[in-house]
DNA sequence: ATGAAAGCGCTAACAT
DNA sequence: ATGTTAGCGCTTTCAT
């Protein structure tokens, strides 16, 4: 009966030109009140909703953002991290009208295949990408192309790329300050993935705390744990013939698998060894004893990162974006202090 | 220097029309081989690349699907279950040259927001929508909107809408058999969320079993653990009391914290209390001891709600698909049985 | 304040 | 096998 539900079709109902329609979709000015409540009126009463696509076509712009996650997601989904990442992320895109477009590299040939699709304007209208492996070069090529990029995480081989990252020097620091007050001296270290920024700088402000108070930094104190609980488990067996009496984990999930590493060799935590991690995700909280760890404000992380990638899509990419956010020591029980 | 790259620019350079330029870009005959090769060696050269929004506009598809997760990811996000299956829906994405659109919502007012824009033709050429809570009316709304739609667990208010689900019926028949095979007469039940089908048909699986068997459904031996640690962990010391022999978790998440409580009143795994749960994921194997659990297949089930979903796209409407995919017992410690 | 007209970059029906 | 032509549904100058 009706015919197809086009703009034309409501400004033929409404008795006004096409462009007065779209004025008034769109919320523009130089529009009588009077002709915008009639306008609004048809397009209520028919249901109009505009073509997405037909919108982005014409003004060059989609109100797509995509999210790109590097190859080895698995490791990625098993840790409570990225899926409240990407929360904070979806939650920004609603919260400014953006829809978002999730791209889970998951092999090379994926990355070839979308590669062509998301470089180029027109699809999305800006990238948040997830830092991956150091040598990764699709953040090179990416940040080579036309779109706008924000990098989650500290791009190692790209300092001058935009990014938000987490203070993962001074978290660490924090973590092994606290350890260092507390009176221990054999303080271990169990390492996330040494192959992500994420993992060398938290290893970073280990050494240099250490160093700083005039301790050793013990290899045989320091253990690869690849940000997984079976890897912390496994680091966990390896450092304890050494005799730490304490240890910072580079993650709670790590940390987990350190604790029943632990337990399995008798001894107690905090009581024999004292243990703080990073993260405070709700392994956390379900871990006994519950862990001390460094918060990491993970889904305000999210948010930022989309807001940062609007910043740089509306006003331009200079000057380079570079937004550091805070931790904070959250003091529960694997400690023992208080 | 150069012109913009258009499709009308390569045909220029090639020396042919526009529309043959189209034809090898989309690989379509009636093109000579000669001037095909020609084609795609300038396009090759040039780097070109199709705008993709004026493809949907012309094509009248976007080549988009959305995955619409509805309110309360916050309980989602928490069990690797979502991560999983998002992931399975991700890869058959990639796999069949489409774009993943992420709708999360995280409110009532996302919702409202979005539904304009997702049910209209045009954006999505169809859509995956996860079960939520039953009452929950987004489905209801999708499912009567333009959109091709596959819903990823049964809908309970709509048995006639095209959807995939794992047989949670059966997979609770099993968990249970296994536990009466071994000689367990008090078993009890942690069940899910009691709003959404999956919580429901495994706590239907369950009872039907036990009466099958003869033996009596006691409430004071279920218990609600909404799909979580904490949940399943409260859920068993309200348990405990009621000393059962043995219990069916409806997740490993819940499972865990269940282990939690049981260690916590004294009691041991499986000599004191047998467990099986369901899922399958990382917590099985990470906890001790490991879990006998019912396996579901998260990763192939998502990719198989994207293919249904392609389906209905080509083949249209008729009949309504409703895929069931099996489940699986798998045996490791927590029941005492090898 | 309003409208006419020219795109946006591509696909596809139709003619040759 | 190739090209002509007409859209796809909207935005946006530019006149008036």
């Amino acid at each position: 009966m009706t015919d197809k539900l086009t703009l034309d079709e409501i400004a033929r109902r409404a008795g006004v030109s096409r462009t007065t329609a779209s004025r008034v979709l769109n919320n523009r000015p130089n529009v009588r009140s009077e002709i915008r409540e009639r306008v609004q009126r048809v397009m209520a009463e028919t249901g109009y909703r505009p073509h997405p696509v037909a919108q982005s076509l014409a003004s060059q712009q989609s109100h797509v953002i995509g999210l790109v996650l590097p190859r080895r997601t698995e490791i990625l989904f098993n840790d409570p991290y990225f899926p409240r990442l990407t929360q904070g992320i979806a939650q920004a895109c609603n919260d400014h009208d953006y829809t978002l477009a999730l791209f889970m590299m998951q092999s090379e040939a994926d990355e070839q295949k979308f590669y062509p699709r998301i470089s180029r304007k027109g699809l999305l209208d800006g990238i948040v990408i997830q830092v991956g492996q150091i040598g990764d070069d699709l953040i090179a090529r990416l940040l080579a192309s036309d779109v706008p990029t924000v990098v989650a995480g500290r791009p190692l081989q790209h300092p001058n790329a935009n990014y938000v990252d987490v203070d993962n020097v001074a978290g660490a620091c924090s973590a092994v300050m606290h350890l260092l007050h507390l009176g221990h001296k054999r303080i271990g270290m169990i390492t996330g993935d040494m192959r992500t920024t994420a993992a060398l700088d938290r290893y970073t402000g280990y050494c240099k705390t250490l160093q700083e108070h005039d301790l050793p930094v013990d290899e045989t104190l320091i253990s690869e744990g690849y940000f997984t609980e079976i890897g912390g488990y496994e680091a966990m067996q390896r450092l304890l013939p050494h005799k730490p009496d304490a240890i910072f984990s580079s993650s709670d999930a790590m940390a987990l698998g350190a604790l029943r590493a632990i337990y399995e060799a008798g001894l107690t935590v905090p009581k024999d060894i004292a243990v703080v991690s990073f993260d405070d995700l709700p392994p956390a909280t379900i871990a006994r004893p519950q862990l001390t760890t460094i918060h990491q404000p993970v889904h305000a992380f999210g948010v930022k990162a989309v807001e940062t990638l609007l910043d740089v899509i509306k006003n331009g990419p200079t000057p380079p974006r570079r937004i550091i956010m805070e931790t904070e020591l959250v003091i529960r029980e694997s400690c023992g202090s208080r």
